[in-house]
RNA sequence: GGCCCGGUGGCUCAGUUGGUUAGAGCGCCGCCCUGUCACGGCGGAGGUCGUGGGUUCGAAUCCCAUCCGGGUCGCCA
């Protein structure tokens, strides 16, 4: 039977008592964490969210009532303790903060009493992700996860108050917005009162933000749930959350500048790891080459070459047709792993072509110097030789050549290069490499819709030096535009904003907008800057991914509270649902077609 | 939508070329135990082998379909 706390006050979490208060009698709360019974003593671990505290329980101090109420004890009862702080009589328990002291109970009282838990509520978790998501709020009293959520809300709270000394504003934007079908799928949400039309969840507060510096805010922020009704990965949830900022009469030095000195500043507070500033900067075209990638992690080597000069003319079709096609051949050198056996080097061909590549070419040097290669038959010794020689390769040393359109083949490469690296173990959680990918391009030909669509957004700033380029090679265009990357994640990314409307009418003209469709869609925003609106610039964080690297974590999962499976529903509370016919009617909507869910 | 991995008591797993009654550890229940902290001792309960179909004298095991979970490609301005 619960009983009441009434007449008792917590006095410390479990942690804070510390054998400085030895002597002393305070009031704990929390669950049972263990308890081991000797018969006429009874430990139990207590826990709460700031970690475990042995209490024992002994006839002589807590009454035989109270004893017999310690023998019902079981785990994750919450029960609350009145008791002194004692010095243990025993060994100290070297691997618990409380580890030299217990409380003696004199007083117990059962607040709750709990089920046999489906899983073990305990650190480094073997149970299925599964089923730790249908009892998420188990899950989530388990240490790992109140570490990650605490950190997470450290990180929030020091966002703020640095941002607020920075001089920014924290101003929430709504959520109910007007769809502007360009980019990520949006959220839909059904109006009552206008029936048929919908209001949008944002993907991003980027256009108010950007009205928010036309009114004069200067430096917003804000912290804001965004929506994308994408398909999920580790990194990707339906809503996430951003850390959003916008400045006015700002270029990009400067809001580098401020975002350096707040990653410094979480990461010194939070994880005592110092950042070195300033951050790398990389462009986008360098990283490409370089990594394959636009958000390379830089923690390793294994950097891309460009050998099409050496095989454009060999007599490997492949090799030959891909640089005549306008492509290019570029490899990477897996340092020492020329011992690879072949089932090994097949399955790498299976990873490529899982990016759409026809195939993998690879050359082994043996330890005597001779080759053993997909390819050599059709080359001469000389470009055998050149090609070793670029791609630095040693004895020992496995290449691999990816031939196709470059962009293909940087994306193989690129991905073929983080996946050898995760087999062999060279990325190291505990090291934090930051890089800021600049220049990135402004546009990017969508062969699907046939025409030029926006990399990052409409409103992104071309570099002035391309703006001639808008019209005779739009695809060329660089844009004022920057990714913060860390470890291979993109963390945040941003740009420099168009706030001159010749400019801003240009991209509707390349993008392929009417005036009238720009004006549909972005009226309210090309309005607004007719009435003199500041240049400005932003960026926004994923905060979501930012917190999942500081917490060494594999997926963004593990540092949200309660988070969406890989179709996008809770498998807690089983969202989306059926909604009543009535509240559908109220809505003048039918559906066409409803996915029967077991149990319904 | 494609590809890959997984699903066996509450949890984590083992289960041979298809072959008696499907096992283990932890957990759970009962009894005993005054210094445990992976407490210990004795005893016990608990399994539609994800689901459906097929092959077979015989299926956890082989085949087909399907459901569930994860990873990834496409997608994510």
């Amino acid at each position: 039977m619960a009983e009441s706390m009434k007449g008792l006050k917590r006095t410390h979490r479990c942690t804070e008592v510390s054998n400085k208060l030895i002597g002393e009698t305070v009031t704990v709360m929390g669950w049972v964490q263990k308890r081991r019974n000797l018969g006429s003593l009874i430990f139990a671990d207590l826990r709460d969210r700031s970690g475990l505290l042995q209490i024992v329980f002994d006839e002589n101090d807590v009454k035989p009532e109270g004893f017999a109420k310690a023998e019902t004890l079981r785990s994750e009862f919450v029960i609350a303790v009145v008791g002194k702080v004692t010095k243990r009589e025993a060994a100290v328990n070297e691997s618990l903060a409380t580890g030299d002291i217990e409380i003696r109970a004199t007083e117990l009282r059962i607040l709750s009493e709990s089920l046999t838990p489906p899983f073990p509520i305990e650190e480094a978790s073997n149970t299925k992700e599964e089923i730790r998501l249908k009892y998420r709020y188990l899950d989530l009293r388990r240490p790992d996860l109140q570490r990650n959520l605490i950190m997470r809300s450290k990180a929030c709270i020091l966002t703020r108050a640095f941002l607020a000394e920075e001089g920014f504003l924290e101003i929430e934007t709504p959520v109910l917005n007007k769809s502007t079908p360009e980019g990520a799928r949006d959220y839909l949400v059904p109006s009552r009162i206008h029936p048929g039309n919908f209001y949008a969840l944002p993907q991003s507060p980027q256009l108010f933000k950007q009205l928010l510096m036309c009114a004069g805010y200067d430096r917003y922020f804000q912290i804001a749930k965004c929506f994308r009704d994408e398909d999920l990965r580790a990194d990707r949830q339906p809503e996430f959350t951003q850390i959003d900022m916008e400045l006015s009469f700002v270029d990009i030095d400067d809001v580098i500048d401020v975002n350096e000195r707040l990653l410094q500043k979480l990461f010194k507070e939070i994880l005592d790891v110092d950042i070195k500033l300033p951050i790398q900067r990389m462009t986008w075209k360098e990283a490409m080459e370089r990594f394959g990638s636009d958000k390379p992690d830089t923690r390793f080597g294994m950097e891309l070459k460009d050998i099409s000069d050496i095989v454009k003319d060999c007599g490997f079709g492949v090799f030959a047709g891909a640089v005549e096609n306008g492509g290019s051949v570029r490899g990477i050198n897996a340092k020492g792993q020329g011992s690879m056996p072949r089932k090994k080097i097949d399955a790498l061909v299976e990873f490529a072509k899982g990016y759409g590549a026809k195939g993998l070419a690879y050359l082994v040097i043996n330890d005597d110097g001779t080759y053993k290669s997909s390819f050599a038959k059709f080359m001469t010794e000389d470009e055998l030789e050149k090609i070793a020689e670029r791609m630095e390769g040693k004895p020992g040393d496995l290449l691999l050549f990816a031939a196709d359109k470059s962009k293909l083949v940087f994306d193989v490469l690129g991905g073929l290069r983080l996946k050898l690296a995760e087999d062999l173990g060279l990325l190291d959680k505990n090291v934090y490499n930051f890089l800021w990918i600049t220049e990135f391009p402004l546009l990017e030909y969508s062969e699907e819709q046939g025409r030029y669509v926006a990399m990052h957004h409409p409103f992104t700033m071309p570099m002035e030096e391309d703006l001639p380029l808008l019209d005779t090679n739009p695809g060329a265009v660089r844009a004022k535009a920057y990714d913060i990357v860390l470890n291979g994640n993109e963390i945040g990314g941003g740009s420099v904003r168009i706030y001159q409307s010749h400019i801003q009418e240009k991209m509707f003209e390349v993008l392929g907008f009417t005036k009238e469709e720009a004006y549909e869609r972005f009226g309210f925003l090309l309005n607004a800057f007719k009435y003199g609106v500041p240049p400005h610039a932003g960026l926004a964080y994923g905060l979501d991914r930012l917190i999942m690297l500081m917490a060494k974590e594999d997926s963004i999962r593990e540092v949200i509270a309660f988070p969406k499976i890989k179709d996008a529903s809770c498998l807690m509370t089983e969202a989306p649902n059926v909604v009543d016919k009535k509240q559908l009617e109220e809505l003048c909507i039918v559906c066409t077609k409803t996915e029967d869910k077991e149990g319904e």
